[in-house]
DNA sequence: CTATGCTAGTAAACGCGTTTACTAATCAGT
DNA sequence: ACTGATTAGTAAACGCGTTTACTAGCATAG
């Protein structure tokens, strides 16, 4: 067992104020209330002996620790430092200690997490995952209690969620550039297996099914990371499908495909126009900034550890919480020669 | 008090193994060496209970939490969203929790953390600020056990720190604009008040003085904002004192400064080199990419989580990791027009 | 004068794992 | 056969705050 602790304890406050423990324990809960003389007494033996309780016997008595968990993937990736930033606030708020792992993906890991969740370690959980799941991560999150998952969906994990309207996100990229007079898109997705790539994809697919004559003539998907926006960038300029304008499913994409752009001698918005998709990274400071749609990151926050708080509805709640186009200088309209070839298929079709 | 939680607990593998709890306590943190049989026992009954040590009652008896602090101003910073996953890399090899908060450089937050730590909620913090401190933190810091300072130090703090190594990558950045053949040299920093500041102005100052004719002929100093690079670019721009190159003291700093250059039609090399720092920020995916001083911030994450778990040395050590120059194409030659000054003013000195 | 209620607290159990100091039993050595 | 050491554990104290159930003493109501 342990060496004594330095602090004061509360039965020396207790004999300082000559009272019991109990009374020092429920005054300063507030589920006691004393004479005058007696709270002072107790105030002012506080006050000397420096007195705070000692946290884990707190939480050994409360059976809760008043800290969260925050598992996600990376925290140096942008848009999961946001996140945390976000996360770490309104825990804060809510006066919740915050706990930070970081998984690198890596199943194992998160399986760990998860598992010292379940041990009381933290009150709750709030889980980033970023690869497609296999069944294992879904039998684990639905054996644990209090667990929210956000971000990235785990099918078939029947607990709290909350996510960004990833297709609406991908319908105002689609619509933007539609309304801007492109026709031929192209769309470099995440992970074909996520819930995000499926969803902005299909709001992609959604606004280009209203207008007449476009199409989304081109498609990849891969990782959301640097390298393969600029493999897809490559692989689009190789097979040269008379794109104008390109959706992104994230700013990681855009700043890997923005360079290999540059390379072969294309301009944004001049010849081709892009929107990404987060708008964290700072698609801001690049030339041209480029537009994009922006998730509500500091509300996907706020709205876990609020649920993480609230009792566990049934079925559990999934929340979508709306996405905005920020509108940058990365689309203009399609150049006149490609265009007329829109032109051309646009009056096949109606 | 706490209703029972919902795990089995020592005593319930004790009795499933007909042994005493002190057996199964002793047996499992390796303190007692057991019968081959016995040992069997409670390692089944560990099994088919899914046993495992219910965490607030071991921290409450070990006296510890096996779980770290770390204390930043921003996570959403890139720079502070790498070191803190360097720090959670490290902290996880070490087999140790990691708590965050952020201060937002709220002074007020600042000690509410040291106070937590004091208060034994966590085995040791480090500690990372951004602002220049009035004593108060150097108070606190100096009476709180188990604290490290890096990145950024605060004066008269008696507790291990950990740096990286300024002045050389002041001297590092100078050298190599001077090398170009650059003599009119600007420095862009961060608040004068910081060490950090100051040392890499230091070392400009030291590479700048080895050569004949060559001069920092502009400097100033602000926040490490974007914000700020913009304003002391538009400053510079301003004063006009004839600057072929700037050393910037952070990637932020380089990230505010070059669209501000860009507008005013200054091409980077060309026109103007720029030398950043930290290496953090996306510098290779500007247009040019930009040359820095990169800071070996896995290292000092490692050396931080490695000097909280060894014992505190008197004095307590300050570490100096060293830094590198990263070369891209941000740095040219100066134009030749404005180089003739610097040969008339390199031929007055000698 | 008794019953009821209120005030101002308190004793003791409880959460649960760890560790010290100790015992009972067996074995080796002489 | 006796001493000393080793083996294989164990009882009980300890870390410390919280909470339930209870009491002693006084006041009000009937």
């Amino acid at each position: 067992m342990a060496a004594r602790s330095n602090g004061a304890r509360i039965r020396d406050v207790a004999a300082a104020a000559a009272v019991s423990p109990a009374a020092v324990s429920r005054y300063l809960n507030g589920t006691l209330t004393l004479t005058r003389e007696t709270a002072e007494r107790i105030e002012r033996a506080v006050r000397r002996l420096d007195y705070r309780p000692n946290p884990h016997a707190r939480r050994l008595s409360l059976g809760r620790s008043e800290t969260i968990g925050l598992v996600l993937p990376d925290i140096a990736n942008p848009f999961f430092a946001r996140l945390a930033a976000a996360i770490e606030e309104a825990a804060d708020r809510a006066r919740l200690g915050l706990v930070l792992s970081a998984t690198l993906n890596r199943q194992g890991r998160e399986l760990d997490y998860i598992e010292r969740m379940r041990s009381n370690h933290v009150d709750g959980l709030i889980f980033v995952t970023n690869h497609t799941d296999d069944g294992t991560l879904r039998r684990a999150l639905n054996a644990a209690p209090g667990v929210i998952l956000i971000d990235e969906d785990v099918p078939g994990a029947a607990v709290p969620k909350v996510f960004c309207d990833n297709e609406e996100g991908g319908f105002l990229a689609g619509r933007h550039l539609l309304a801007t007079g492109h026709r031929r898109i192209g769309f470099i997705g995440g992970p074909s297996g996520l819930m995000s790539t499926r969803e902005r994809r299909a709001g992609l697919g959604r606004a280009v099914a209203q207008v007449p004559g476009a199409m989304v003539v081109w498609e990849s998907f891969g990782p959301y990371t640097l390298a393969e926006g600029a493999r897809a960038g490559a692989a689009l300029l190789e097979s040269a499908p008379g794109v104008t304008a390109i959706f992104a499913g994230s700013d990681e994409l855009v700043l890997g495909l923005l360079p290999v752009l540059r390379e072969a001698g294309l301009g944004v918005p001049k010849d081709i126009s892009i929107v990404g998709f987060d708008d964290i990274g700072p698609l801001h400071l690049l030339d041209p900034p480029v537009s994009a749609i922006r998730q509500p990151v500091s509300d996907i926050g706020e709205r876990a550890v609020a649920l993480l708080s609230s009792d566990t509805a049934d079925p559990p709640p999934c929340e979508r919480l709306p996405v905005r186009l920020v509108e940058r200088n990365s689309v203009a309209p399609p150049p006149a020669s490609i265009n007329r070839v829109n032109i051309r298929i646009g009056r096949q079709k109606p």
